[in-house]
DNA sequence: ATTTGATGTAAGGAAAACTAACGTGAATTT
DNA sequence: AAATTCACGTTAGTTTTCCTTACATCAAAT
């Protein structure tokens, strides 16, 4: 669960999604016309993209390569989400306890400055 | 090695990483002209914070509330660089690295087709 | 020869982030 | 007690980033 909270928190901008798929910004909104992603608006309406939202921009981005169209794309999106992610349902988790959810995370390992050691990142979850 | 790539990325913006951290762009701010911080910049000159600055940010806090001050913080962040973080030397990796490790991450991953469009993500509540 | 699909590009506007500077209240120093 | 320092808050003015809308392009399908 908090895997799947860590991978749809909204964090990057548009720019480094950007850098990250090597897409263009253009695309990035193209596709989201077509509604193969759905990234959160901040208040002023700027796009905020998750970690989730990357990968299904790289599987985009496979996908075209292999010749498939927006409607090819999406229908294999819909299919996935037929199957497979009924499951995944919707829990409601408040700011307050996601930003415990993090602290709690971060408690439960060495910090880089302290006594023992100088392990692998706290934050570094977020990529699983 | 990876793993300190995902953890020194600059991804997120100010705004994101004030949500994270309850703290004020005028106090990260503020750290990062004490030094404490060292956040990467945009070609337009806006800071871009790593997930390890996010993890610094959350100890400045703690040492904050155990009524520290800056220079108690730095002093404490340069023993830690001395003894540990001295092998924590700066590795340049280029974009196209940077895309290669993270597709690689995304690869062995399941892949929840949960874009599905009307369920909020669970922390796009952050964006109120 | 047209239409369509996937993108490039430009214009104008608004949001988000920046620096610089001054303000503030609680501690501390003089 | 007055002055200074610290860790911010706040405001102003500016720049950068992102937004939508709309038109352009160019290859592929019709």
């Amino acid at each position: 669960m908090t895997n799947r909270v860590r991978r749809t928190m909204p964090l990057l901008p548009i720019s480094i999604v950007m850098q990250l798929t090597e897409l263009t910004a253009r695309q990035i909104r193209y596709y989201e016309e077509h509604e193969l992603i759905n990234p959160a608006r901040t208040e002023g309406n700027k796009r905020m993209f998750s970690l989730n939202d990357v990968d299904v921009l790289l599987e985009i981005k496979d996908y075209l390569d292999q010749g498939l169209n927006m409607a090819g794309i999406r229908k294999i999106f819909d299919l996935g989400l037929l199957t497979e992610n009924v499951k995944a349902e919707p829990k409601h988790i408040s700011d307050e306890e996601l930003r415990m959810l993090l602290r709690e995370q971060l408690k439960h390992q060495a910090r880089p400055f302290e006594q023992g050691g100088f392990k692998q990142s706290d934050l570094s979850r977020f990529f699983h």
